[in-house]
DNA sequence: ACAGTATTTACACCATTTTTACATTCCACC
DNA sequence: GGTGGAATGTAAAAATGGTGTAAATACTGT
């Protein structure tokens, strides 16, 4: 079955919608803001996200380019703002779909099953928990362990990890991990890179002199290496 | 660079529409009829479709179920009318969005880009694989494996190797190799290229002495001659 | 002020590239 | 069919620059 996850501060509209997702056969949660909805996005794993943009706190852009940071979960937007720049500036930050109010049942019903068709061809990427040897990550909870035990990443440390894995197996450039990680401004420094990767290793690694997973690509860049094609993006929905 | 096929019969919004996707770094093929976008949707294999439903003959619900049957290939869907209910029926049929005439350019722009984005994150997971002999080359993932066995290639090497495959079959001149590995500056050190051909048959031909992917024409240059024509660059059909 | 973190600095080390030297093959010409 | 010179192949050194490690310093929020 299908989660939904309705973030939504208006009680009627809720109760609206969640009327209509449960007659599709979807169970529905809901939240009342925007940090809650990341909040519940992490926990729920839900296959879709339904976001109200008129909420009180923070805006949706925001919203949607946090949660991209670590999930690829289908976001449909609805909105009372029906100008062309919120469409674009939120699309552009990671939505797939933007619907106005005040919008008929039988349109938004047919986008959610559109995006939900689609997302079920590609939901193993979705699910956020990575598994290789004897490491589990959870890129949506930010927990990070290693044979059961549970290892301390620092921001930086977390965030590179989390750009190695999204793109597992292949090599990227030191200049688009420092921008992905550190942002424009440091993409000469690649020392940091090789501090930073030397933590992941000194953490992650069994043998840290030996690294497996942390693959240098010498004057090219870095690679996660998902051995023994062990990369589990393994997750329990408990129905 | 992607390539979009625009399913429209009114010259003036094909021109419109074209215009604001080249601006996006398209590509853009046309069709002014429904059998004739399923015909080029078959030839070109576009990124995305995007389908206007007022045309002559046939309609849009026929066309999309009809290419849904072997392509997944993302559909916006574009139409003067508005009515719920035509929504409905083509979102369920398998298109991706639907958006109403007169649209702005704007937004088109970003529900295409939204698109786009999505059905890339699809197909970056088989990337094409050159396999010749026993060996297997990923050019996006800069791996090579020879019998099972990962082969690790130093950056000039894999630079060259690349060259060398995407020109199979062709003899490229030490000239152009130099230019294409090295950079201008360093045409006419021919030397480079013996040592490093050289390496890349210690790494990857059975029998380095007596080479037979990595040829050498005397006096012109070098080619890449896939064996036994079983050059296979297997890629996904999605689109 | 403190602890945790990010950044800077310093240095030893190693892989790759380039240089250098010499053996081998090819091919035209005798 | 040899022979010599040019082109090519091999094998090592030398030079370059990237990389890994450790530690000191600056920063940040509490």
């Amino acid at each position: 079955m299908n989660t939904v996850l309705l973030v939504e501060d208006e009680k009627e509209i809720r109760r609206f919608v969640r009327l209509a997702l449960q007659g599709e056969g979807c169970q529905v949660s809901e939240a009342e803001t925007m940090t809650q909805g990341l909040q519940e996005a992490a926990n729920l794993k839900p296959q879709l996200i339904i976001l109200d943009l008129g909420l009180p706190d923070g805006n949706g852009v925001d919203f949607v380019q946090r949660l991209r940071s670590w999930s690829q979960v289908p976001v449909l937007v609805v909105s009372a703002r029906s100008t062309e720049y919120d469409k674009i500036l939120v699309l552009d930050a990671g939505a797939d779909d933007y619907l106005t109010k005040p919008f008929s049942v039988g349109e938004l019903l047919a986008r959610v099953r559109a995006l939900l068709r689609r997302s079920r061809a590609d939901n193993e990427l979705n699910t956020p928990v990575v598994k290789f040897g004897t490491i589990e990550v959870d890129l949506a909870r930010r927990l990070v362990s290693k044979a059961q035990q549970s290892v301390h990443l620092t921001a930086m440390e977390f965030k590179l990890l989390s750009v190695l894995l999204t793109n597992a197996g292949r090599v990227l450039t030191h200049r688009h991990l420092l921008r992905e990680v550190w942002g424009g401004a440091h993409s000469e420094h690649n020392h940091y890179l090789r501090i930073y990767v030397a933590h992941l290793r000194q953490k992650l690694e069994d043998d840290p002199t030996q690294p497996v997973y942390f693959q240098t690509e010498i004057g090219v860049g870095y690679r996660f290496q998902p051995q023994m094609g062990q990369v589990g993006f393994s997750q329990d929905m408990s129905a």
